[in-house]
DNA sequence: TTCCGAAAAGCTAACCGTTAGTGCTATGTT
DNA sequence: AACATAGCACTAACGGTTAGCTTTTCGGAA
């Protein structure tokens, strides 16, 4: 059954409120822009954008639930008996690209500017690191302890983290993926 | 020269604020209690609050700063040659001990409880992290590259939060700092 | 001692993000 | 055709935070 004309329209709805808040940010900075200012702009009441989006930084960071699905993929689907931490470092390798493209680059200066930003930003990592967590817990290949989990899923956004403001992105994953991985091999019986 | 009459009344009132921010904090919870409640029953305006305090939330995190420095100072102030893993790891150690005490329960109940303190706390550890780098990078024995520097400060700051959540605090920092070490050894000519 | 400049504290009034309450309108279903 | 419901609008408010301005209090110089 294809979506109906609700569904449609809601997502419509959502998306002219994202597109319009982005430009009006992007424009003349996050702080400065209200969010009754954007709810004009999109033409829809303050209740409706609330209705969309939790808060005024959740529509910054629209497509999150995209990067958390990619890291757990890239454990739960990765060929059988690869090792994890190579797995993890491919993924991780493209997610920085992807935020270090410089299409992206406007919108990450613009979260470097706003602590409120930062600070959802720093919080939304936290979530990533706890399903990265589950997920290689849950891999019958690997059997390690639920602190050893949750330390390589943290160490592993860290890389990403970290990666994100080294003057060459690309090799500091590197870096220190070579350090995650012999952290990794001291966990092993 | 011993701080005058001015210093100690603006202390004075700090202390009143925090205190009473924290016993109204912990009788009604932290949500349920407003600025202007806390700022009437210390018996001050609440822009004087504010201008001691910058936030609602730095309330409840007085004194940060002891960490931040403490944390600092087992890097800067151990033994000569001593090598950096366990000056971190006992540290870490002694900082886990005192915030899984049972007199600190009922404070991290009520941190856990709110998402605002969370948020600020996971903030907190960010800026503490950073420091350590810093710390770290400026130690003479060990020139290691930022990005090795920034990457082992952080995951000292994930032990300490990881193990803070853990069924067995003690053991699980142990558990951690195993893993360290090896990343830390992964990273040496 | 007296007086001045500055720091601390106060008051008012607002701004901003966010939410509750209420009702209207369009849509999918019977 | 009629109903149930989801989406949206509007108003009004709440709570954290700040700006602007006045008053009090202290430290040191005259």
């Amino acid at each position: 059954m294809p979506p109906g004309r609700r569904e449609r329209k809601k997502a419509a709805t959502r998306q002219k409120i994202a597109d319009t808040a982005l430009r009006l940010f992007l424009e003349r900075g996050y702080d400065a822009v209200g969010i009754r200012e954007v709810a004009a702009e999109a033409d829809v009441a303050v209740t409706t954008l609330f209705s969309h989006f939790a808060s005024k930084e959740a529509l910054v960071f629209e497509q999150d639930q995209d990067f958390e699905q990619r890291l757990m993929r890239a454990v739960t689907d990765r060929a059988p008996h690869e090792p994890l931490i190579p797995a993890l470092r491919r993924e991780v390798h493209a997610l920085v690209r992807h935020c270090t493209a410089d299409s992206a680059a406007p919108i990450w200066r613009m979260i470097d500017e706003s602590p409120a930003l930062r600070e959802y930003e720093e919080s939304m990592r936290l979530r990533h690191a706890e399903s990265l967590a589950t997920a290689i817990a849950a891999d019958p290949d690997l059997s390690r302890s639920t602190t050893a989990c949750r330390t390589i899923a943290r160490f592993a956004i860290d890389a990403y983290s970290l990666a994100r403001e080294a003057a060459d992105p690309d090799a500091a994953v590197d870096e220190i993926f070579r350090m995650i991985e012999a952290a990794w091999e001291a966990t092993s019986p």
